[in-house]
DNA sequence: CGAAGCTTGTGAAAACAATCACAAACTCTG
DNA sequence: CAGAGTTTGTGATTGTTTTCACAAGCTTCG
């Protein structure tokens, strides 16, 4: 298909746009044009057919775009409506409740292998899970075929945690531990990084009439 | 001083080079150069020194920057070394995992107030906090000053507490509730949503060749 | 002290993303 | 079925961010 590059601002904008999209096709409608898209959005109506146009055209000119319709194609081209199985390493806090979040298995990912590290916690119950030692994390992986991972690690464990996923066959990792991990390129790597985004809260704070892009 | 912006991905940079000089003052190192700092960054050299230089310049040609001395000054920058007050919404897993967050209070941020709407919920100790009722939040919150709002309710509560967060004088929310929250232009509005963190990974996964960009 | 060697700070250029603006294509109405 | 009214899809434009490239300034060493 056409060009092969979305910019990740373009991206989180389609996930939204899917999220409204069912919240429309819950109330029957119809069509929407992309005028109502962005002003749920918070954006511009050519933002919302520029972003679509990356992958086909989907609206009638005149009437709009059929909801159904371009919900489906939306969440297939996110990925979905089919299970994603997920490996969560860190069996801590952050861990229980990202494992224990409904958003999650509603959106089709399944966490079906948790490791940690510490004997105390290993080999206790997960719902129907067991929390696995992180050295056997290789063969599980492998041998469940987990596609992505999640790291809940303190920070100087994330980046031999990420390797050993990667060497196991993962190649999309969500990173959570405050820290830069360095992988090859093929791996897709997102970071969730609560300290940087309080930061910037703090940073708006005392700067008073700078203004934060995009 | 000179601009009056700046980009997110910038000041989220600037996070990064804090966190980095941080652990070269810990090694005992007296100077840096912008190319090491990119190097640990993932980014160059140039990326590094202008995104320092809207702040002033602190480097020293021929020898780099005093490493003590910018850590102070980017620490400045981003208000992270004195306490911010923060007020937590939503006593579930999650908020749960964030009030103990570790991360949280090493870098100054103190949650001084819980609240929800669950009276099963309401009144219960944590650790040194009570869980409040969220109706008393307005009082509560100015009482107590608070200028940072952590929002954690499920999706179809965040904006009617975002606003009430907003009445009482809060200035600067981080919202992880999964949904869009429309708020006066004045306020520092951050969003952390994990689906669709997660659904960016699948989309890699799905669209192999694809690049996403930034 | 003068020359060699680094490294910064910053205009200029390039790459990228958002917005504009309009022809083309559809619907609806009478 | 013709004309009025919508709304899409997209080239052109504008705006923003990143990269380039280099003069200027500092250090070190003979």
């Amino acid at each position: 298909m056409s060009p092969r590059r979305i910019s990740d601002s373009a991206l989180q904008r389609l996930s939204h746009y899917l999220r409204f999209l069912e919240a429309f096709e819950d109330e029957g409608r119809e069509t929407i044009s992309s005028e109502d898209l962005a002003e749920r959005g918070g954006t511009t109506s050519a933002q919302v057919r520029k972003d679509l146009s990356h992958f086909g055209s989907f609206g009638k000119r005149g009437l709009g775009y059929p909801v159904p319709e371009l919900r489906a194609r939306l969440a297939g081209i996110l990925g979905v409506g089919r299970q994603w199985d997920v490996a969560l390493v860190g069996a801590g806090k952050l861990g229980a409740a990202l494992y224990a979040y409904d958003g999650f298995r509603r959106r089709g990912f399944h966490v079906v292998a948790v490791f940690d590290d510490d004997p105390r916690k290993i080999g206790r119950r997960w719902g129907q899970l067991e929390v696995e030692d992180v050295a056997t994390l290789g063969a599980s992986v492998r041998a469940k075929g987990v596609e992505i991972g999640i790291v809940v690690t303190p920070a100087d464990a994330a980046q031999d945690v990420a390797e050993a996923m990667v060497a196991a066959g993962i190649t999309a990792i969500l990173n959570f531990a405050p820290r830069k991990l360095v992988l090859p390129e093929s791996v897709t790597l997102r970071d969730v990084n609560l300290a940087i985004e309080l930061e910037a809260l703090c940073f708006a704070l005392t700067h008073e009439g700078w203004i934060v892009g995009r």
